[in-house]
RNA sequence: GGGCGGGUAGCUCAGUUGGGAGAGCGCCACGUUUACACCGUGGAUGUCACAGGUUCGAGCCCUGUUCCGCCCA
């Protein structure tokens, strides 16, 4: 016997924290290093440490969810690896501005004292995010979880460095870098982002020495001529060919330099001559590598004017900017300026104009890496979905520049490199040197700065499953199976894993990467905290329950589209819960009666064969596989919103709207125990599957669900996934059920646009030619009587016309829709809904005919295609010739 | 400047080898029938951005134009 039934009402709050406290106790996220079962795994794109859960995080760990539950519940030993980042910087910032209250700064504490506060507030504030994924219900296993700065992890860092360093990978120079003054580091390429900004274009006029003439330049950034060490023209340009080689007098500065000649120049940008600033520019650098440049460096690490600046020592850059072209338009160097739309570096962390600096940084030799890892995509190794993203990917492994990855910040992994004070030897080791290998002196002095986070982070699949030492989690799980992660770090994060995967474990770190989009607001704008139109998850989850939430990122989550969401398509899909909340409310009350448990079903049920199975389970068993087919084909291949419409529509449309429909007379006490016996087994059976196809989109509420219903001390979670079944296909069924249902619509139709109230019954006479389609009406009359309210329902051949019917047509069939009693139908409105109807049936005639009339298509295209448009012809000429029929009764009776 | 994606119902979007334009929401009408008004039944709504081309046939393929978004220089 089926248990109790459920509250009237879903508690999605209560529920939530019950089952995954109930999944957590019961160790079901947990995967085994070892095991008979085929391995499926994931890691986690690490959330910063100081995160907070946004949209992305709620889509991209929805996403990962949705396929870890599906891959175990299909009897995978799935892992998702869970765990979080660092963060550099932006931890570090965060420290120093609760520093900042306190009137400290981290070098009135120093080093060890502030890495230490580091880790107190990661204690007490760090990881919010990682109860917020819970909320989620996210399925991780939670007992692995890692951290980029935990030991394991920062002895897999110090590994790669050695490794690379050895093969001559990792090498420290003098370039210019991207510089943060606030953040006071180097950052990465990929860490500076750009806007255009309004500015101008100001044009200088540079004396040449010895001479009466000068030269014009233009810039930008007027500033950084007190660093100037040439002008440059293009060697071909006629205006400057006999000024190549000579001296220009640096105005405001005095210095000569020379006039050089390089190809970057371009001949049409503002006077076709540019300043030449190595130290603060990366085109001016790459010029004066070209020519052996002097490199002036005029700012220090906070964008002031150093002493190599003159009278303008201790200006910021921008008041630096002011006063320089104040000055140069006083003494005549200003030959005018133009508004110009220029772009800006800015630090992606904190927003601040970046400085292009020449200084000391350590980077990563990339091309041969980058190789690597284009090859692996190249061969197929891993294959990027949607294949489209593949073209970015090369396309950056071919352009890319070496990786600056040392930071001047505290919070990271120091780089493993020694200095020796006594013979200034550089050592480079995984364990912290005691002495100098090379004089034995005991002064060593570690290197300051820490590893860019992304290094560590593109460790993450081998290192956070136990690398370097050779773990049985390693051995099963790598390569990983899907990594699943937004776009936008697909140079930062993915391609970077697949560099360290192919160079360090000589193998691809995951054999698919899915790339999904951002989500945005429903007008398409990025949600930001200035635009105001932020959407909080965890306000969401709190208003409408996680399943609702879940399934709204799902349902819309297209490839290679952005995922556009608002509040009100998540209130929407709520609805969806309660359908599903309400349907099992029904099944259960109906369910009473009906034996739980195996051995009494399968005796009860051994009396009943195929033949005698109604067409309603049927045809429920035969959607309910193909909705199956298509719901493990969509998420075999990502198709996220696929498979949730499948469900979605299988549920309510199919479920919902005509199967409960059609057996609830049988199910009220119509029709006898063997039969009632019949439909509770399929009932039971369909909703059952129903729950576990839809549990990895809406955890909760199946679960709760599914302990009502099933009751087994287990959970859906760990329950089979249903595959597709042959003895389910029932394409007669379909056939049948298709007419049935195309009839009872009918029915409703008429009686819709003729107005008749749905508590007035009717009389309905069915004309049905052919023998086969009487069949099937009778077969399904009791249906047809129920869902259309009909009082009879008469079947016959031809049975004329009865007089005063409303008429419809489906197929061959005529239909004739009578009212009780003398009131008869609304003449007028009849004739309308008829004419409406033959004009609509006229018009689709009229194209069918054009095209059975053209002599090129009989002849050229497919044969099928031609068939049915010749199928199509007949269906709708006859129903023409019934509607006019009918339409002429109708006039005899108007004019009577 | 280069590359990518997009322009389909009032809104948000599906539409997978070219062959009857769809969904959800919204809107209108009717309705409390023992799961659900967070519901049911019915209805209305399209120059598939524009212009050419290929084809018997184009939302889908090709060319051009235009607008929007993103990435890179």
């Amino acid at each position: 016997m089926i248990a109790e039934s459920l509250s009237k009402v879903y508690e999605p709050r209560e529920s939530e924290a019950k089952w995954y406290q109930y999944w957590l106790e019961h160790g079901f996220f947990r995967a085994e290093d070892k095991s008979s079962k085929p391995p499926f795994s994931i890691v986690i794109p690490p959330p910063n440490v100081t995160g907070m859960l946004h949209m992305g995080h709620a889509l991209n760990n929805v996403l990962q969810d949705i396929i870890v539950r599906f891959k175990r519940m299909q009897g995978c030993n799935t892992l998702w690896m869970p765990g979080m980042d660092h963060a550099g910087i932006a931890t570090q910032n965060v420290v120093e501005k609760e520093l900042a209250k306190e009137g400290l700064t981290r070098h009135d504490l120093g080093r060890e004292k502030f890495i230490g506060r580091i880790w107190d507030w990661k204690a007490r504030y760090g990881g919010v995010i990682i109860n917020q994924l819970k909320r989620l219900g996210c399925s991780c296993d939670w007992s692995r979880e890692r951290f980029t700065m935990d030991e394991g992890l920062s002895r897999a860092v110090r590994e790669v460095f050695v490794r690379l360093y050895g093969k001559g990978l990792i090498y420290q120079g003098d370039y210019i870098v991207n510089w943060c003054p606030r953040c006071h580091t180097a950052i990465s390429d990929l860490e500076v982002e750009y806007r255009e900004e309004e500015g101008f274009l100001w044009h200088i006029r540079y004396p040449l020495a010895d001479s009466d003439v000068a030269l014009v330049v233009a810039t930008t950034r007027p500033e950084t001529m007190l660093g100037d060490t040439a002008v440059a023209v293009n060697p071909n340009d006629e205006r400057y060919r006999d000024k190549i080689g000579k001296e220009v007098i640096l105005p405001l500065v005095g210095r000569r330099i020379p006039v050089i000649a390089d190809d970057y120049v371009s001949m049409e940008f503002g006077s076709g001559a540019v300043k030449v600033t190595p130290a603060h520019d990366p085109n001016d650098f790459a010029i004066a590598a070209r020519h052996k440049l002097e490199a002036v460096k005029i700012m220090d690490g906070n964008a002031v004017i150093n002493e190599r600046g003159g009278v303008y020592q201790g200006q910021d850059r921008f008041e630096c900017r002011r006063n320089i072209v104040g000055d140069l338009e006083r003494e005549g160097f200003l030959v005018g300026k133009e508004p110009y739309i220029h772009r800006i570096g800015q630090c992606y962390r904190c927003g601040t104009d970046i400085e292009p600096t020449v200084s000391r940084q350590w980077f990563v030799k990339i091309k041969p890496l980058a190789k690597m890892a284009s090859t692996a995509v190249v061969k197929g190794k891993t294959k990027i979905v949607p294949a489209g993203w593949e073209a970015t990917y090369f396309e950056w492994l071919n352009n890319i520049r070496d990786w600056c990855i040392s930071r001047q910040i505290w919070w990271g992994h120091r780089i493993p490199v020694w200095y020796c004070d006594n013979c200034g030897e550089t050592i480079v080791s995984t364990t912290d040197p005691d002495k100098c290998p090379s004089c034995s002196g005991i002064s060593l002095r570690q290197e300051e700065d820490v590893l860019d986070t992304w290094f560590s982070s593109a460790l993450w699949p081998f290192s956070t499953l136990g690398w370097p030492d050779k773990t049985e989690a390693l051995k099963t799980f790598y390569p990983t199976s899907v990594l699943i992660t937004a776009f936008d770090i697909l140079f930062f994060w993915v391609a970077r894993m697949m560099m360290m995967g192919m160079y360090i474990m000589k193998e691809v770190p995951f054999r698919y990467v899915y790339l999904h989009a951002l989500v945005r607001d429903e007008k398409g704008e990025k949600m930001s905290k200035s635009r105001g139109n932020i959407i909080d998850p965890i306000e969401m989850i709190d208003k409408y329950g996680t399943d609702a939430f879940r399934f709204t990122l799902a349902a819309f989550t297209v490839q290679g589209r952005d995922v556009r969401i608002s509040e009100e398509r998540i209130a929407g899909y709520k609805f969806f819960v309660n359908k599903i909340w309400n349907a099992t409310r029904f099944s259960l009350m109906n369910l009473k009666d009906y034996p739980a448990d195996r051995p009494r079903r399968s005796a009860a049920l051994l009396t009943i064969g195929r033949d005698e199975a109604s067409l309603p389970d049927r045809w429920i068993k035969d959607r309910l596989n193909a909705t199956i087919v298509a719901v493990i084909g969509a998420l075999d291949e990502y198709r996220f919103n696929e498979a949730a419409a499948g469900v979605y529509q299988f549920i309510w449309h199919e479920l919902c709207d005509w199967y409960l429909e059609m057996i609830k007379p049988t199910l009220y006490g119509k029709g006898s125990p063997g039969e009632r016996l019949a439909i509770q087994h399929t009932l039971f059976t369909v909703l059952k599957s129903s729950l576990q196809l839809l549990h990895p989109f809406m955890p909760f509420v199946t679960e709760e669900i599914w302990q009502t219903l099933i009751n087994d001390g287990s959970s859906i979670m760990v329950s089979e996934f249903p595959s597709a079944a042959d003895d389910y296909r029932d394409p007669e069924a379909e056939r049948k059920m298709d007419t049935i249902m195309a009839v009872i619509s009918k029915i409703r139709n008429i009686r819709g646009e003729m107005n008749i109230a749905p508590s007035q019954k009717v009389q309905v006479i069915i004309s049905a030619p052919d023998g086969e389609m009487s069949a099937v009406i009778a077969e399904g009359k009791d249906y047809i009587v129920d869902l259309a309210r009909l009082d009879t329902l008469t079947i016959g051949g031809d049975v004329g016309e009865p007089k005063g019917a409303a008429t419809g047509v489906v197929g061959p069939m005529r239909i004739f829709v009578l009212l009780e009693g003398t009131a008869g139908i609304n003449i007028a409105a009849e004739k309308a809904r008829l004419e409406k109807e033959i004009a609509k049936v006229t018009g689709e005639l009229a194209l069918v005919s054009k095209k059975l009339a053209n002599r090129d298509f009989l002849a050229k295209a497919a044969e099928a295609v031609v068939r049915k448009e010749e199928g199509k012809f007949r269906e709708l000429r006859d129903k023409h010739v019934m509607l006019e029929a009918a339409i002429v009764k109708v006039r005899e009776m108007e004019a009577a």
